[in-house]
DNA sequence: CGATGAGTTGACGTTTGTCAAGGCCGGTGG
DNA sequence: CCACCGGCCTTGACAAACGTCAACTCATCG
């Protein structure tokens, strides 16, 4: 079982919590979500914002046939505006992937507490860039991206967004993932995941435990592979404090 | 050449200057940009937003091996929130596609129109919401989606922005793009969008003149190649007054 | 102890990219 | 006016990447 719990003082949790006494209220008074819980349907009528206080979310959508592409993970200290254009409804599938404490806003508390604090309303500018930020690079890498590519990334950025909750980045860290998660998220199939990640451990650039517990070997072949430049990818997709 | 220029009080735009008396006088000191010109690139340093008034641009990202993928086309009425997580650089590349007149405004300047007027603040909000629900689409396209059905989604996706934006579907429509743009925007290469459009044509779904003059002859089955159901997608990704 | 679900591996088929050649069109310079 | 050139589209032949199917292992759980 996943126990190393983020805590809600760390990361972008810790960005809000500074900028507004009131989203500290939030983490106090949010709901307990059970790991598998759907939470919202792509289709259903939702006009609120999500705020994660802790566990990990997925969003997700799929086409009539199943088969199903994660657009997010959604950490401890993300927000997620689900909501379409129309204002009406949500355009995606929100599950909890592990148990999960979330809170539930309606755009008029949200409205007002953004307006009542220009800190609170920087913060969550950066937050929103920082995910529009990592959306972009994924777009690339589904886009124009080898296998390989795609999942050095993913095990990358999510080591990052970890770190930034406070995890070490030498240490092995574990992703409440199966290979077929992986696979929703870089859009490949759960045996090409596998295959890949074989290669990964075979050319000593990561190391796995339990099967998806992750230790990076060779950060540098593994950031080669991903197409990125560490420091600026951290840059991009990290939000810092306004 | 391209003259069938989009209006400015149409669209998104319609809706911002309903929103706003300032976002009018921003449509008229709008500065001009010549097709082709870069505005941005990926990696300077930028805080501002970008407001297009007439024209369509991209934004793109592209791996250091010359890969490019576009990550959205801007056309008028949008609004680009460029800047990275760390508030000061963008993670994108800007250009114009055709000639265009943009608005730069300075987040301070963006920031204090919000908040003085709250239709305008919801009005953007949907602005936003309709861009992340398309982008949504696009990834669940690029990861789980065949060529044809990528290139049906485009197609209809454009001509729905478009007609948003005062042309009429029945009618045929200009993409002023080149397959090799279609193939950045897909994720497939030139030639094989050229197969896959023309495969469109010979069973009768889409008729095409000066190359990338289109129009729809099937709605029906281009949405179902497409996987959407077109009135669904409408309601997702075209921002509605608050 | 059987059942279930996840990971692993091999064989094979399909989709898509790459390379190459040719055609069409608009522009440019003699 | 014409020859030439460069982009872009089009098509075919071939190669590479990835998905699918199937079988096996292993750990977990009732």
């Amino acid at each position: 079982m996943w126990q190393d719990q983020t805590r809600c003082d760390q990361g972008g949790m810790a960005v809000l919590c500074a900028a507004s006494e009131q989203i500290r209220t939030f983490t106090r008074t949010a709901q307990q979500i059970r790991a598998g819980t759907v939470i919202l349907q792509d289709g259903d009528e939702f006009d609120k914002v999500v705020l994660v206080v802790d566990g990990w979310l997925s969003s997700s959508k799929s086409f009539e046939d199943g088969e199903l592409q994660i657009i997010d993970f959604i950490l401890p200290g993300d927000i997620l505006y689900a909501t379409n254009g129309d204002g009406m409804t949500v355009g995606l599938t929100l599950e909890a992937i592990t148990d999960a404490r979330v809170s539930i806003v309606p755009v008029s508390t949200w409205r007002t507490m953004l307006m009542a604090s220009p800190d609170l309303a920087r913060a969550v500018g950066r937050i929103r860039a920082a995910a529009q930020a990592r959306t972009s690079e994924r777009l690339l890498r589904l886009g124009k991206g080898s296998a390989p590519t795609r999942i050095a990334f993913a095990i990358l950025e999510l080591s990052l967004r970890l770190r930034s909750l406070g995890h070490d980045m030498e240490e092995t860290f574990h992703l409440p993932l199966t290979q077929k998660a992986i696979g929703d998220y870089t859009g490949l199939s759960s045996v090409h995941v596998c295959r890949t990640m074989r290669r990964l451990v075979r050319h000593n650039i990561l190391e796995t435990s339990d099967h998806i517990d992750i230790r990076i070997l060779d950060l540098a072949a593994l950031s080669e592979i991903a197409g990125i430049d560490l420091e600026r990818l951290e840059q991009e997709i990290a939000p810092t404090a306004a």
